[in-house]
This record gives C-alpha cells, structure tokens and sequence, in this order.
RNA sequence: UAAAGCAGUCGGAUAAUCGCGCCUAAUAAAAGGUGAGGAAAGUCCGUGCAUCCAAGGACAGACCGCCGGAGAAACUCCGGGCAGCGUGAGCUGGCGGAUAGGACCACAGAAAUGGAUGCGAAGCCGGUAUGAGUGCCGUUGCGUGGUUGCAACAGCAAACAAGCAACGCACGAAAUACUACGAUUCCACCGUUACGAAAUGAGCGUAAGCGAAUGAAGUGUAGCAAUCUAUGAUUGCACAGGCGGAAUUAAGGCUAAUCGCAGAGACUGCCGAUGGAUUGUAAAAUCACAGGCGAUGGUGCAACGGUGAGUUAAGAGCUUCACCAGCGAUAUCGGAAGGUAUCGGCUAGGCAACCCCCGGUCGGAUGCAAGAUUGAUGCAAGCGUUUGAGGUGUCCGCCGAGCUUGGAAAAAUCGCUUGAGAUUAGGAGUAAUCCUAAUACCAGAUAGAUGAUUAUCAAGGAAUUUUUUCCUGAACAGAACACGGCUUAUGAACUGCUUUAUUCU
RNA sequence: GCGGGGGUAAUUCAGUGGUAGAAUGCCUCCUUGCCAAGGAGGAUGUCGCGAGUUCGAGCCUCGUCUCCCGCU
C-alpha cells in the first residue's frame, strides 16, 4: 500500500482527472493524466478496477493490489514521472491471468511514455 | 472386501527482504503490539440500536398452523407423533378446516356434484369426380364348337350357341380429391338494445376513491306495460329474427310434424324370479312386454367407499359376513400429539402453495447513506399559516408551520466495537440449551489496510524402486453498525459409529 | 450497504392453471427487364435454471443464476 500522501481520494479529483482526456494504453492498462504541476507536492495516484471485469471482489483486489505494489517499488526506484498532479490507473480485463512481473513491465512502460 | 447412511475434523506451517491500516507511546524518527471467514457471500427470516409519527378506536394488512421443550425472537433448533420414500442404517414433510359459502375441474364422456338439455324409436332429408368390380337378349372384333349351303382332299359363306377382349350404358366397396344444401363456430350490418334506484347520495370498494346516465356494482334472458274485479284477473307487446362473409364438417343432419325415457349412471349391458303375451298336451321356451338392477363394458387424473364371500332371477353396504379405508362413541395407555381394543350407524369426489372460514401472534414506518455535534452555504419557483400545506398503512380522530421541486455546496468528529461475546474447566439435561468458575481483550478501513517476491516443510499424487526423483502444494471466496438463524458455493484427504451384500472361519 | 423491478421466437413485447401468440425481421414462390413496395405461403421457443403443489404449470410456491433502476 502506497503511504498517505500518494493517494488519490476525492471523488471530484477523480472527475477532474477524468475530464481532461489526456491517455495512454498498454498491454491491459489505460492511464489518465491530470493537470502539469507547479509545486513540490507528490503526484498523487488513483487505481481503478471496475465490476465489468470480474464479479467477485477477490479478483479484482488482487489487481489492484498488484497494480499498486508495482508503482510503489518503481516510486522506491526513482523511475516515477512527476510532471502531473494526478494519474489514475484502470485496468481491462486482459489483466485477469496475469503475474506481478507483467503487471510491473507494463506500468513501467507507461510511465516512461508519459 | 464392496456399496451405502449418519456425525465430525481440516481449510496449512516456518523463515528472509520490501511495504500498508489501527493502537500504545511520542517533537519527530525508530520501536512494540495487533490486523480477515466457515461461509465475511445471498439479503431470505428474526432481534438489538437510532430517528420520525403516535390519546385512542375501527377496518384493512402481514405472518404462523400435529404435540412437548429450548430460545430475546425467527420461514430457528431439539425430542416425540403421524404420513410418504428406502431391503436397511436412515431420509423428507408449507402437517388446521372441503357438512359455512363461492370459484375452478381442459379434452374425452350420457353425466365432473347439477348445467338444462341429452338420448332412443319412428319419419323426413342427405353431393360431384376418379374407381376394383358386377350387370346388360347393348355394339364391334377374335378364335372355338356343331348345324346348313356351295364345293367336295383342302376350303369359302351364313345364322346360332357359349366364351374372351375393347367400347358404351347402369350400379358401385374401400380410399383420395373437390364442393358445402344442411349443421356447428366466428365476424360485420340492420333490427332489438331488457332488469336494477335515486339528491335525507342508490350502492360498489379494505380504503383513497368511484357514482344520476355517455346507465355504478350486480344479474345474464324474461318479462314488461295498461286496466280493474287489486297480493290476483283480463288484454296487449315482447322474449324474435333478417341478410352477407369466413372457417370446419360428406359424416351425418332435422322434427314446435309424432311417441317414449332420463333430475347421478338415459348409452353398452345383465335378468325375466313376480305379473303379462305367444308357442306347446305338458315340462318348458321366447319377448327392444310391464318391470328389476346399478354389477359388466366404455370415457377420463377422478364416476358417489375398496377386495373377496354369502344372498339373489340378476344384483347391490344389501346391514349378512371377513379384511382394509373413513366417521362417531366408550374403555384404556400416554404429560400431550397420538396409540390400542370394543361397539355403533352407514359413506362424505378433488382443489384452501384459489378466494375464504377457524384458532393464534404483531404499535407503524425508515435503515448506520439511521442519526448526533462542529463548521460552511444559505438562491429561485410553487403550495400554505386556523377558509389548514404537510404528517400518521386507510378512515374517524389527532398534531399544526412550514412543505415540495430545481440548482449550488457537500468537510471533519462521534456513532464504531466489552459483546443475547470468545477460550478453558466443572455441573444439569436423551438433546437443543442452560448454570457456575477462571482467563484474556482479540480488525475497525472510508477510492476503502490485511499485500508482493523468494526459500524450506507438512500433506497429496506419479514414476522408479525401497529411498530417491518429478509434479501439485490448493477449492469457494474478502469485514464496512452488531448479533442469532436459514440458503447457496467449496479442492484433496482423514476419523468414528451404523446398515446391506458377498466370501472365509 | 439498503430498497425496488424484470428474464417468453433473431428483435420489441402480449399471454385468466388446459394446443404458446402479435408486429418487425428471415426463407420460398408470384409480380418486375432488375430492385423496392405489394400479394401468397413457410420456418423459428430448454417460456433463464432446479425442485415442489396439481390430473396438468409460461402462470401458483420455494430456492438459485442473471440484467436493470433508485438512494450518495
């Protein structure tokens, strides 16, 4: 689990996120960007994994929990991109049979095109 | 040994590195503690808890339904009864009432619990085509036979007889096709278009509400109107019908032109003891005679208790009998449901997981997105303040100043986890469950922690072989206020008891 | 988390316990030089699934799966 101030929380932050429609897919994830930052503050991170994917919430935690523990170690790597305020992470039900390695090569990837 | 039944167990462990939530403590860092299930799921029941409305009454409504016990309560659990299933161990059960009443029981059937029509006899009516075949002093042809004539070895001609074939005419089984006088059903039009009461609201509906005519609810076809002799009588008019179209039917149809039968069983049937008729000397026989019967056949899920015997002309719960099912009474066993025995009368269709009736229980509504506190925002339109918005399941009644809609803004803290609780030990009880003592405090997130990677092992499988190698190392599934149940999902394996079958001793 | 509604033909929907229907679409034929329109005929169903009540369930009851909507 990402510390506190990574996170993304509120709902209109996610709105606002949503609303700019600047993304980038790879290989089962598609990532939104917000606004390019001015301060020093994190950027913060929002996952998503809608019902659509998988009915039972035991499939779609795993994901997300993958999902973040990638981006925490890239974070502990240095490899983050920190031009924006907020990122969210959604994920497409490609992702299902998938391992942590996988998970971890394609969001590096994204991140690097960003 | 095999196949079953029941009750259970388990739902992994350890270590390393990097992380997350909460608590303790704290300036901070570091540190310590702790962190998902048997179903956390479905949300199908029941509670606690919270808010709103409640003086109460009536009516709806919901739920339950063999007996006893447990439990806060429950579409809950335990034990027993009864019924059904199973060879059995055992399993399953929404298990009050059909003589309070209503609805329904398709098709078939004479008839589905009573619908008004149905059945039999007699009489009348009832197509066309194809067509095996049958018939005809029918016509034509063929060959055969004898006869007559010519000729006489051969042969030719004539009429006759029976036969065969083709054609024609008439009849015509089964089957097929077509048409539809009639019949049945449906549709359209014309005609008819009834009963039923009333402003003191008929009535209908649980209620809100609907409701005087464009005819409520209901009835579902016979009465209605007038008169006077007035709870009846007389008269009149009705209850009809007409026309057209479509479908089905070639089998039956029709009879208000006749006679008879049936108000569970008219059809198919059995009988003909008694009475009658006929035949016969008589014995006896026959009868679509009077009649008796409800057994047989047939239809159907179901036909007015079942099977067998006796009785009888034939028969029948016939009240004569045996067994069974059902109803009632008495005795007895049991705490009760209920069991057993005896006796009595004589039979009640199914369906209440359709309405309903009987007995019982229930203050209602909304659900932690309940609600409380702090802070912020407080705009517009409509309705309303005693001529009453709105609220309480509905009405009566009561409360009484805000309510509704749209837009904007939606942050933090509490509620929040010490409990109908957990573990261990002892006791009561067949059991569900209850009692006593000790021990500890054991998730509390809010875009939502409980994670990622790696190694070893328990456990299981396969191969080789008698200790090695390889594979798997899991299924269903993730707390969101809490608890008690129910239901559903769930890999591999293990334990105990019981039943049945086979083999051996 | 809490509450409510649905599932019937390829599609949209009807359906009183007694033979499963309508419209559109699809197929064949007619019509036309060809197409459309029009006319005639035809096919298409695990009534979401599993049990129960009943002589008999699309319909009644229970369980289950799945879809949709509202509350923020």
């Amino acid at each position: 689990m990402l510390p506190k101030e990574y996170r993304l929380k509120k709902r209109t932050a996610f709105n606002a996120t949503y609303r700019i429609n600047n993304t980038y897919y790879h290989g089962g994830i598609t990532i939104f960007c917000g606004k390019q930052k001015d301060n020093l503050n994190p950027t913060k991170v929002g996952f998503v994994v809608s019902k659509k994917i998988h009915k039972r919430a035991v499939k779609r935690n795993r994901i997300k929990r993958l999902m973040r523990e990638a981006y925490r170690q890239l974070i502990k790597e240095n490899k983050i991109n920190t031009k924006y305020i907020s990122i969210i992470f959604v994920a497409s039900s490609k992702l299902l049979e998938k391992n942590f390695q996988y998970i971890k090569k394609t969001i590096e990837i994204l991140v690097e095109k960003i």
